[in-house]
RNA sequence: GGGCGAAUGGCUCAGUGGCAGAGCGCUUCCCUUACAAGGAAGGGGUCGGAGGUUCGAAUCCUUCUUCGCCCACCA
């Protein structure tokens, strides 16, 4: 079968992708496992159904799809399972917006209409970020596919939660927490980002309630001293030796509060007075708790000043009322000054709203007990990171874990399976049934909570419950742990940690073994893609104008270990030339094979002999060899820049820019086994690269592959390159001999070119006399290949010399190690200028074996450096010898 | 305030102790029947600064500068 001339990555891509499809080989059997074949399971982290692919889901999908190509070629039970989170925020979020454009708020439907709408939203747009991987060649198992609200996976987070539950590690709080006043819940101090604004500091006076002077308090946000139950000064602190238990009284509001003593406040910092606030600061709610301080909550939920504020700032935004209150404390004469001032303001991670500390009731996990066993998987090695670094990072997470928040006051998510009665008490419970059944109360009297558990919270079982669990599926016994969890830095604790403690704790092994943690793209000029900035470049679009596999291998060229990834358009463009390259070297080989199967009836069968191969044969297989093996590391070590850089050169520089033309003489020899044995050749190679760069190119390589099977096109699954074996470390055909040959070829090859394009002869000029000349082993390789190099240099013929030419001046030439090239140039010699040139060849030379010398010279260097660099250094300064003294040679010969 | 990255030719980046690399861009030549999304030949870097270790440092150590990321309860 033959491939178009031009190559269309959309429509080759858009084929094969619905051929495999159709196969059934992104699907795996458990019951294969065990017999012999290793199991090997990645599950993707589960894009949010409010999104579309954008270029880091490319990145990672990316990743993940060749480990699982790779993988299931080289015979693993191989699987990558997908699936998409309810992301309890930022769904409602979208839903919110999309409802408000009816003039709706969700109150305004009622918790079950929108939830409702929720739905309607995930089954509309759930799953079309999985089209969006189809795009890309992702040979996901399609089949197993799950969602954190389908009715298995919340089984799965009942079980996490009454377990825990049973286990005393839920726990209802009144805590200051972070509150989002515009999504209006909490959210977990994780999901929090703080952002340095510039900000004022303000001084404020406060009055003694005796009228014996004041104390001065530093604030950065005024609006909260309404809500102050005390002033702190250090016990330490001599300014205040004598003051403390003084009543202070507090403007605006007209309380009287205590000075009180707490090591909290620090002596360093303004006058060392610090106001208490214990409703709206953690530090201050905590001071509070040490001093039994009333917690007065001056700001609502939504974010607006509360009655206790007090008139008239009471029903105030927060933000007014920061005004108002300075306004007022200048207006008594009780504002010091103004500083100009950093301030950290917390920011909301979904919607960089101001978020509010605010003193709230709220369920928690603690995290202790969960942590130190999350952190002594890593610590014991059973969890390695990509890159190391992060394991510290992840350790010193764990290390210091505060317990998790894990209401949300949402209604989009998974509701906390607790019921309440009339008087407050509760109990949990996998329906209302239970929780009455614990309460011994009748079940029509109770509610349920009205909250939603954290996003995190389920996503926190991922790898168990896509496999199955709580019950002991198949899946689950073959291919638990799974073993790579690829995914960006930003969720290491979010999400990785959480999946550790939960594994660990309920499964009672790790979930994954390795931990890839992939790099953050940012946009040309290196910085965050987001919407906002509008920045963001789209995945898909790429793949429409340069192809899917153009932009993956683009993208895996830049995926090392790094924090960060700039990406380039430029480079998936690129990379398109790069699949077009290979494409046409294709075509030629298939051409190739297709012209010495006329002219012999058949084409040599792999494998020939060895001992028929040419020097380039062996050499090609010996690059090829040390290409499969360089990809193999480099995917085994998720080094995909090095595996996109090994296959990039081996194809375009070994194999298309040298084989190729070595081959093509030997295609049109009139020796029919000689073209034969050529054909073969290339095609051996060209088929080991197209398995060595399948997982990275699935598409393009999979369309030759096609190709070269002299079968109709209407492929078995069997025949499919996505299931043929990942090529295996061949020794036999490395061959360093052949490589050394070649590389003299090669040079030879590069020394004539050079003449003759500094001397300007047309290629294919006809030449009087061009040769090689060349003593010991370089001769025989030289005369061996003297048509090959003719070739290669483009000249008409070369001839083979014992030395170089002593008596004729009109030749330029150039020593090459062990050898000499020339060209016979007739009268086109211009004399002058080729004295030139040799002596600027020669300072080049006098350079190197001035320093060569020197290094020799150091008694130092011969004595301590390891013998094999000083024997290099011995064997390079005789090459250069040789070299000087053949440019002598030419230059007494010309009478320079 | 801590921790971690990054700094290498005009650009984007490889390179963990032994003579500085790639791709793009640039210069010159070539549409040679796989490919002009191509081929050939070139020019171009005192590897951010300063110290140190070593026979030898882009690479290891110290320190500084610039940029970025993460973490942290300092009014």
């Amino acid at each position: 079968m033959e491939l178009s001339k031009v190559y269309d990555a959309r429509q080759v891509e858009e084929r094969w992708y619905a051929r495999w499809l159709e196969s059934g080989a992104f699907g795996a059997d458990p019951a294969g496992a065990g017999a012999g074949r290793p199991a090997y399971c990645i599950t993707i982290p589960p894009p949010n159904i409010t999104g579309s692919l954008h270029i880091g889901h490319a990145l990672n999908s990316t990743v993940l799809d060749i480990l699982t190509r790779w993988r299931r070629m080289a015979g693993d039970l191989a699987v990558c399972v997908p699936g998409t989170d309810h992301a309890g925020i930022a769904t409602q979020n979208v839903v919110e917006r999309e409802i408000a454009r009816q003039g709706l708020t969700r109150h305004d439907l009622g918790r079950e209409a929108f939830v409702e709408r929720c739905w309607e939203w995930r089954r509309e747009y759930g799953d079309r970020i999985y089209l969006q991987m189809h795009r890309l060649g992702c040979s996901f198992d399609w089949s197993r596919a799950r969602f954190t609200l389908d009715a298995s996976y919340v089984d799965a987070i009942y079980h996490e939660f009454l377990e825990w539950w049973r286990r005393g590690l839920i726990y209802r709080g009144a805590r200051v927490v972070n509150w989002c006043p515009r999504c209006r819940s909490a959210i977990s101090d994780i999901e929090v980002n703080a952002e340095e604004r510039a900000g004022k500091l303000y001084h404020f006076r406060y009055p003694f309630a005796d009228g014996s002077g004041h104390v001065v308090v530093a604030t950065t946000r005024p609006e909260t001293m309404l809500g102050d139950t005390a002033v702190a000064v250090n016990p330490a602190d001599e300014r205040y030796a004598g003051l403390v238990g003084k009543v202070v009284r507090l403007p605006l509001a007209e309380r009287d509060i205590p000075l009180i003593a707490d090591e909290y406040a620090r002596m360093d910092f303004g006058t060392g007075a610090v106001k208490v606030t214990p409703a709206h600061d953690l530090d201050d709610f905590e001071c509070g708790l040490r001093h039994a301080l009333p917690q007065v909550v001056v700001i609502t939920e939504d974010g607006a000043m509360a009655p206790a504020a007090g008139e008239p700032y009471a029903g105030m935004d927060r933000f007014a009322a920061r005004e108002a209150v300075l306004r007022d404390i200048a207006a008594r004469g009780l504002l010091e000054r103004t500083e100009d001032y950093t301030v950290k303001t917390p920011l909301c991670d979904r919607c960089k709203s101001v978020l509010e500390p605010l003193l709230s009731e709220q369920w928690f996990v603690k995290q202790a007990e969960l942590a130190r066993p999350a952190a002594e998987a890593v610590r014991d090695g059973r969890i390695r990171f990509h890159p190391e670094r992060y394991a510290a990072t992840y350790l010193h997470w764990l290390d210091n874990i505060r317990d998790w928040c894990i209401s949300r006051q949402l209604w989009w998510g998974h509701r906390i399976p607790v019921w309440w009665t009339d008087d407050g008490r509760y109990a949990a419970g996998r329906n209302v049934d239970e929780a009455a059944t614990a309460l011994d109360v009748d079940p029509a009297s109770l509610r349920q909570d009205a909250d939603v558990l954290d996003t995190w919270f389920s996503s926190a079982l991922w790898p168990q419950a896509v496999l199955g669990w709580p019950a002991q599926t198949p899946d689950l016994r073959a291919w638990y742990p799974t073993n790579v969890l690829a995914t960006a830095q930003e969720i290491l604790y979010l999400w990785v940690a959480r999946m550790v403690m939960t594994g660990l704790d309920f499964v009672g092994d790790v979930p994954f073994r390795d931990v890839y943690i992939t790099p953050t793209v940012l946009d040309e000029r290196g910085e965050r893609m987001s919407k906002s900035k509008g920045n963001g470049v789209d995945p898909l679009d790429m793949a429409d104008r340069y192809g899917a596999d153009a932009l993956r291998f683009a993208l895996m060229q830049q995926t090392g270990m790094n924090q960060d990834l700039r990406f380039s358009e430029e480079r998936v463009r690129l990379a398109g030339a790069f699949c077009n390259k290979l494409w046409n070297a294709s075509r030629f080989v298939l051409m190739s094979l297709a012209e010495t199967a006329s002219r012999q009836g058949d084409t040599i069968e792999w494998p020939v002999d060895r001992a028929l191969l040419t020097t380039p044969d062996r050499w090609i297989l010996s690059r090829l060899t040390r290409c499969a093996e360089a990809v193999r590391t480099a995917f085994e070590s998720y080094r995909f820049d090095e595996a996109a850089r090994s296959l990039y050169a081996f194809l375009w520089d070994d194999f298309c820019d040298w084989y190729v033309e070595l081959a093509k003489p030997r295609l049109r020899s009139d020796d029919p086994g000689e073209a034969g044995l050529a054909a073969s050749v290339l095609r051996v190679t060209l088929e080991t690269t197209l398995r060595l760069m399948h997982p990275m190119m699935p598409h393009i390589t999979e369309a030759i592959w096609q190709a070269l099977q002299p079968h109709d096109e209407h492929a078995a699954r069997e025949a499919l390159l996505m299931v043929q074996p990942f090529p295996e470390p061949r020794p036999g055909w490395v061959d360093p001999h052949a490589e050394d040959r070649m590389a003299l070829v090669i040079d030879a090859t590069r020394a004539l070119r050079n003449l003759r394009a500094e001397a300007g002869i047309p290629p294919g000029a006809r030449l009087r006399g061009a040769a090689v000349a060349g003593v010991g082993s370089a001769a025989t390789t030289l005369s061996e290949n003297t048509d090959t190099i003719a070739h290669l240099a483009r000249l008409s013929e070369i001839g083979m010399r014992d030395a170089a030419p002593t008596t004729d001046g009109r030749w330029i030439g150039a020593p090459i190690r062990g050898a000499e090239v020339f060209v016979d140039i007739g009268d086109a010699l211009d004399i002058p200028k080729e004295l030139e040139r040799l002596a600027r060849e020669r300072a080049a030379v006098e350079r190197d074996i001035e320093r060569a010398s020197a290094r020799l010279g150091n008694p130092q260097f011969v004595q301590r450096a390891p013998a094999d660099v000083v024997a290099k250094e011995r064997a390079n300064i005789e090459a250069l010898q040789g070299k000087r003294a053949k440019l002598q040679t030419r230059a007494a010969l010309l009478g320079g």
